[in-house]
DNA sequence: GAGACGGCGCATTATA
DNA sequence: TATAATGCG
DNA sequence: GTCTC
């Protein structure tokens, strides 16, 4: 979402629209976003850095997959254990995507530590699933990590929740729905757990935009929306839809306030039906569930 | 050995 | 009741 | 968890 508010800069500032299927998100992007931030310069070590694009790591075939499928398996459980923090989950899936691509089958941890992106923690590791075929502590909690995993597909459900839906002995989705403590947003994650894994086909992305853009005009002529992300590269579908919109009057440099901005347009959408759900709301960003509509041309 | 590793809006809960 | 911290996307 | 300073 913040790579397609970037590219809305200059004065105007901007509200943003994101329909995920049965949703629509609208943010309203700020001046400290606009800013892109510095380059991050990449220095080299003596490590082997991994460059995808480079034909020495060229390798159609996992050839340790044994590994990384192993690898996998901690990942997972760190992350139910450490309610996931983000930084090592991406250690590991860095390290995983890096020896999946890693050409020659690697014979030892320490052959592996020479990639950069691979420390001693994982090149014991490694050692280990070499030797033993697998990691002692993958054998028993592999259930909860599955589980855990399950849940962190749910709309709401973060790290924290899944680990407590995991410790509550929760077996499956459908679990969650009598939990006592849900939040609004796990209800309508649980509601349209399926729902969010359906693609949008561009026509059908095409014909929401034009909706909202519609609806947008009747409130103001002056009222800009444009579909963002996905839509804007041409993807024959997408699983999420990314809108922005603005108006002459709203303006970053100097700052105004967004006013009513949003709500005027989710009011206006809500009135027609078109959206059903809502998931948040502010006057920066607004998050709902449409719905297509009786016998428009959606 | 310590800090970076993205930063932010909204909802919810914890704390003063 | 006001503010801070946490969880989440 | 790995990398950099």
């Amino acid at each position: 979402m913040l790579g397609a508010t970037n590219l809305m800069r200059s004065h105007t500032q901007t509200s943003h629209i994101r329909l995920k299927r049965t949703f629509v998100v609208v943010t309203v992007a700020r001046e400290k976003f606009i800013t892109p931030g510095p380059k991050k310069d990449t220095k080299k070590q003596k490590k082997i850095k991994f460059d995808p694009t480079d034909e020495l790591w060229k390798s159609d075939i996992n050839l340790n997959e044994d590994i990384t499928k192993a690898l996998g398996g901690v990942a997972l459980l760190e992350k139910e254990r450490k309610s996931g923090d983000p930084f090592k989950q991406r250690a590991y899936e860095n390290a995983i995507y890096i020896i999946t691509s890693y050409p020659a089958r690697i014979i030892s941890g320490a052959e592996a530590k020479k990639l950069q992106g691979i420390g001693s923690s994982i090149a014991n590791k490694i050692d280990e699933i070499l030797k033993t075929g697998t990691c002692e502590s993958l054998k028993e909690k592999q259930e909860d990590a599955e589980l855990f995993e399950t849940f962190s597909q749910v709309f709401g459900v973060g790290p924290v929740a899944a680990k407590r839906f995991v410790d509550k002995g929760y077996k499956s989705i459908s679990d969650l729905a009598n939990d006592p403590d849900l939040t609004d947003m796990q209800r309508l994650g649980i509601k349209y757990v399926d729902d969010f894994k359906l693609m949008i086909p561009k026509v059908e992305a095409q014909g929401l935009i034009h909706y909202v853009q519609d609806v947008l005009k009747e409130l103001s002529p002056a009222y800009i929306g444009i579909a963002c992300d996905g839509h804007r590269r041409e993807l024959s579908e997408t699983n999420s839809l990314y809108m922005a919109i603005t108006h002459p009057n709203y303006t970053s440099s100097p700052s105004t306030d967004p006013g009513r901005l949003l709500l005027d347009l989710t009011d206006a959408l809500t009135d027609l039906g078109f959206l059903t759900d809502h998931i948040s709301s502010g006057i920066l960003k607004y998050w709902v569930r449409w719905e297509s509509i009786e016998g428009s041309t959606i």
